[in-house]
DNA sequence: TATAAATAGGACTAAAATAGTCCCCAATCA
DNA sequence: TGATTGGGGACTATTTTAGTCCTATTTATA
């Protein structure tokens, strides 16, 4: 399915809370409760996305969290990136030694295509678009090519 | 980093085989043999293939598995699908009752703006594009926005 | 300067998803 | 009829992900 962690998802509410609120240090016992996370797990996430950049932190009392940059300047892949590392869909893409798949593995140029455009479809949207009211609703469904089948496992 | 399952990475291995060997039927233990991969793992993959219809299989003696439709038809989005279910990012996305985040979760619309982006960027390559002699290959560093930070576990 | 409030870093446990194996049944061919 | 091959599902093992907790460090302020 394609799916990215909880942690990411958590990111993206996250930040949007900021975004909303920003230019506003956040503590983040404040974020916690704002979104309805465990502090625990806020804390793993801010941590990561301060290593990434994407936030400044200012520890002591009266500390907390803030956007590095305007809402408009951090993008989707960003946000990924900082929690599940480079963006790619196969591990191949990432090592950049090759897969051990000795026998037709020769397709990693056509997976780099591939990375390259779920990349950009991920540069495209920023987090002032994710906390812009939706326009437009795309049907879910027409998403899917095939439904339900799954492997069983 | 948004993977793909090694199932999934074996899938498109084995098809890209077949692929190759058009118009022949070729049984699973072939198939192992040719890929590396072991065979119940490859039994596994094909049935999956079976189901999703990317695949036909015959039974008994002389059996196996052939390419339901030309190489060129059968889309990188039908082969994850088949293995992994609908392509789409988030929970919220595929189970379309919402997310029970009740704050500041109104950002499914754009969600949906990125999974058909990813989607359409998977549908455009077939199978019959990766056994083909790669012409471009783009510099995998160029991908990446962030290199290394990782959420340590 | 002591204390409280806050983040940093990392270790650790628990839970869930994924990968991989195995068994028995059904179908087909020689 | 027996050998060969896929179908379906149960099962185990492994890996990844999620979540928690502890201790150190930093800073504001009373």
């Amino acid at each position: 399915m394609l799916r990215l962690s909880k942690l990411t998802d958590y990111a993206t509410v996250i930040l949007s809370f900021m975004a909303k609120n920003n230019e506003r240090v956040c503590a983040a016992m404040e974020l916690a409760t704002a979104t309805g996370i465990a502090l625990p797990t806020v804390s793993k996430i801010l941590k990561a996305l301060v290593n990434a950049k994407v936030l400044i932190s200012t520890r002591g009392a009266k500390g907390g969290y803030i956007l590095a940059n305007a809402p408009d300047k951090i993008t989707v892949a960003t946000i990924i990136s900082a929690l599940e590392g480079p963006i790619a869909v196969t591990e191949c893409s990432i090592s950049q030694q090759g897969c051990e798949q000795a026998s037709g593995c020769n397709i990693s140029g056509h997976w780099n295509v591939i990375n390259r455009a779920i990349y950009n479809a991920l540069e495209s949207v920023t987090l002032a678009d994710m906390i812009k009211p939706q326009e437009t609703l795309i049907p879910v469904a027409s998403l899917y090519r095939i439904e339900n089948h799954n492997v069983s496992q």
